[in-house]
DNA sequence: TTGTAAGCGTTATCAC
DNA sequence: GTGATAACGCTTACAA
């Protein structure tokens, strides 16, 4: 194994000189700083971790927590994932992966022991047992998602109000006055409310304002409760021709009752989903839909961290920042200008 | 911080019995053992992980380099990764997160900085440039799949000419007698063609041994490609009832030209699809389907990596192995006894 | 069955 | 701008 003293007979300089170098920690004339570098890069030498996590008291890691769950769209999670190693790295953090199925005792694990400087969760509930578990420590977190109370941390999230706001918009843009909002069900209200609550709240001031009406009804995904809700909606709203999906699981349950009713689609009824980009493409037609810049937040979650781990380390108390992502609406095939509807002859 | 003589304090022991009753490398009496792990518990104390690692020379970390490029199927990356990650808890190892776009410099880091006690890899390519690397370090290594020279090093994979065979037997058995193989594009047969050779070797030899007349076409998956595959396919053996598709990508555009072409799977032509158990599910109809069991494989490669190391630790040299593990056919709506052609009137 | 103490290879404080 | 050196908190011979 190729230690620093290694270097250190090799560049002719103390320990503490290919430290500083290594670390631009301090200033070091471009003389003894190329020896140096040139002696590392010809040796091999690689700081060895262990030691400088324990003489730095910090181990240039950052643990990621994933969702294990169903329920959970698994790509857009790997897509998280990768963009915050890759963020990590430039900031010469590797990252640990940790499952959930430790529980909060996972995370103080990781935490307590400094194998991680700072925790991201993933996946967060609105009263997530990790939470209280890390503010005990006094670990840095970042949370992907809102939780109840987020004193103590930092948090990202898409802005799913102007998600929902953007669907109305759209809508209303293309003539269709009688809209229909298909949500979550019950259990995902309880257990996560926060952006499906926030997603309609959006939907809702936005239709008001351009004049629209609208009806939301909540949806377990299932084919059975999708029909379910549609023909609730029919009686309730015959003249219902724009729908907005909030649960995905309900989004091929609908294109197919539709269908199968007679409406096509966009031409009797136009769809605008709300979910990944990719899902969006797989339907046929492909679907106009809101998303939000998924690498995005794990970027930002990433730079949040280093941000609260450098203000900690000069002794100042990070900020708890709560920034919302702004997502877009792609326009596809399932949605069109209202048509004026044909009369049966 | 909880440290070790927080401990010896609280229990009234020395720093070397708390650390062999957490490790369990050295016979306690139950009385001492008891005292201890009550102090842990009471006081909290979570071993620092990097003083650990530096005393011990090891980190207890497992790095699971995972690929980024398109092409591979994700939901199979990612749980593949949990499992690795799980399996690894179990034996007390956590998982490091390492993304290709450092390339074998990313290994050669984590391996020589002793970040991480050993270093899986997924999607391993016949040539693949990160093994050379590994070798050098001397690090501990599994691979998830097989590369051209894998001394050194274990690996697992599916075992594909299984696989082939497995396809060969299920349409011989439903009455088929001339089958079309319809493969992967060049690209992949030269980066990791391993896999694809063996899937089709498998397949020959079976369908040699039931006496079936076989094709086999390479595909590149584009709608295009596969529309030129089939064609050439019906050209040459227009009596060709029993479809195996290797290439993902080619599943959705023969499923459609077959319909086009006035072919009604399973009534006409029977499909048999090499794929994750997920995609053969998502098409309509669901696709038989031979498939490996995905989460075996992070398990298996973690047993593995765990032997080696351990192996390693003692002083003795690793023994390489090379397990294959077994996939299986499931039967689904895609295929169907060969029924006597109809004649046209 | 338990204790003593010498490292492990860095970082960071102090001194120059 | 650079050097010497004392931690950092464990593991693991070696002793008893």
């Amino acid at each position: 194994m190729v230690t620093i003293f290694d270097v250190v007979r090799h560049a002719g300089v103390s320990s503490s000189t290919v430290s500083y170098v290594l670390n631009g920690t301090r200033r070091i004339s471009e003389a003894t700083r190329g020896r140096v570098l040139r002696s590392v890069a010809e040796l091999g030498f690689h700081p060895n971790a262990g030691a400088r996590t324990l003489a730095g008291r910090r181990s240039h890691i950052i643990a990621l927590v994933m969702p294990l769950h169903r329920g959970v769209y698994v790509p857009i999670m790997t897509e998280i994932a990768i963009s915050v190693t890759t963020t990590a790295r430039r900031h010469g953090y590797d990252v640990l992966l940790v499952t959930n199925d430790e529980g909060p005792e996972g995370v103080r694990r990781v935490a307590a022991s400094g194998l991680a400087d700072g925790v991201i969760l993933m996946d967060v509930e609105l009263d997530d047992q990790r939470i209280p578990a890390l503010r005990a420590q006094g670990t840095q977190a970042v949370l992907i998602g809102l939780p109840d109370d987020p004193h103590g941390l930092s948090c990202v999230d898409h802005d799913f109000a102007a998600a929902g706001a953007l669907c109305a918009e759209h809508l209303a843009d293309l003539g269709h006055r009688e809209i229909a909002f298909i949500g979550y069900g019950s259990g995902v209200y309880q257990r996560h409310a926060g952006y499906a609550e926030r997603t309609l709240t959006g939907f809702r001031e936005r239709a008001g304002q351009r004049g629209l009406r609208f009806l939301d009804r909540p949806c377990e995904g299932t084919y059975e409760s999708t029909a379910g809700t549609l023909a609730r909606i029919v009686a309730d709203r015959p003249r219902t021709t724009g729908f907005v999906v909030q649960n995905e699981a309900a989004i091929g349950p609908l294109l197919s009752l539709l269908h199968s009713s007679g409406r096509s689609v966009p031409e009797d009824a136009s769809v605008v989903a709300l979910c990944p980009e990719q899902l969006a493409e797989q339907y046929a037609p492909a679907l106009t839909a809101v998303s939000g810049p998924t690498r995005e937040l794990g970027r930002v979650a990433v730079d949040q961290m280093i941000r609260r781990l450098t203000d900690a380390r000069r002794g100042a108390q990070p900020e708890d920042e709560r920034p919302l992502l702004t997502p877009t609406l792609t326009p596809r095939q399932s949605t069109a200008r209202l048509s004026v509807p044909k009369e049966p002859s």
